[in-house]
DNA sequence: TGTGTTTGTTAGTCTCATCTAACATTAACA
DNA sequence: TGTTAATGTTAGATGAGACTAACAAACACA
């Protein structure tokens, strides 16, 4: 069992990939399996293999390099889960992914396919302190009435949401 | 010459990377001999190896890729400058590490260092029009009075800017 | 239950970006 | 101007992560 704690906790500065020394490509496949189990209950080689755009090879090599991280639950011709520490990792970037998803959608007002897009790229090189400002902007946008705005494309500039008094 | 165009022009969901189809890796490179350049005129294969933390053969063989690709002026032992198309690229990641910087110090007030390695990580990864958003709510949020708040450390959340009527 | 299809694995190759070790060039200066 | 130090390059190796081609296992169903 080597480099991911039982827990995880990331310090200020450092980022998802940092802490467990996991590239973003690796980081994405975990990240699939996550997505696909909670779709299906478990994950098979194909549909990560088209989920991700590689071939079927790719992510059985991708699979035992994950399940020697301890981060997978990979025996050949089964069907794939993740562990643990796996599931940890999965649900940490899940929630970077939310923040900046909410944020780009429902505070600049991205279209939901660009901002998936850009959550997407992005969601790896987060530090825990950006993460948290995130969160709490987006908390005090959604509370703090006196804030409301909202981006219009015939300006192509921000101004007061019409919709709030 | 392949590749670059001579003046860039970035679509809406593409980032910088997709546009040049350079890697993230590379563009650090042609952004430290900016960096560097912009101090002193031109980069040497040391000063480069310095910045990036990596061996000076390492520089050689990027240089080489780069000035293939258009990107940089370089012929062995002298002095690297970038071309017109390079300083074009430099000059695009440099307003997308502006952009966040600014938004991470001025709005969401983090400390100047961890939004300097997170405007870094986060750079290449930017598509044009959540750039172009942020600059738009930076804008705004510099102009608009009823818009100001900031950080404050001891709640761990936003807070409307007592310095502001 | 045998046969074909789907699914998954293995073996080997490729590219990218790095490294080390050895060598070459340039610069400094006694 | 010759020697030494600093700087830069070459050649070859490595590891990550992708690929193809060939093979193996599992499944579906007549």
């Amino acid at each position: 069992m080597t480099g991911v704690p039982a827990t995880i906790t990331i310090t200020a500065m450092e980022t998802v990939g940092e802490l467990t020394d996991l590239s973003e490509k690796m980081q994405m496949y975990v990240k699939t399996v996550h997505d696909i189990a909670a779709e299906k209950g478990a994950a098979r080689v194909t549909d990560i293999a088209r989920t991700l755009d590689v071939k079927k090879a790719s992510v059985t090599s991708a699979l035992k390099t994950l399940s020697s991280r301890g981060l997978v639950n990979y025996t050949p011709y089964d069907v794939v889960t993740l562990t643990e520490q796996g599931l940890q990792l999965a649900e940490e970037l899940d929630r970077r992914y939310r923040v900046l998803h909410d944020f780009f959608v429902g505070i600049l007002g991205i279209d939901p396919h660009t901002a998936d897009m850009d959550a997407c790229n992005l969601e790896h090189h987060l530090s825990e302190t950006l993460h948290q400002r995130l969160v709490g902007f987006i908390e005090y946008y959604q509370t703090c009435t006196a804030l409301k705005f909202r981006w219009d494309p015939n300006i192509g500039g921000f101004c007061a949401d019409p919709d709030d008094a």
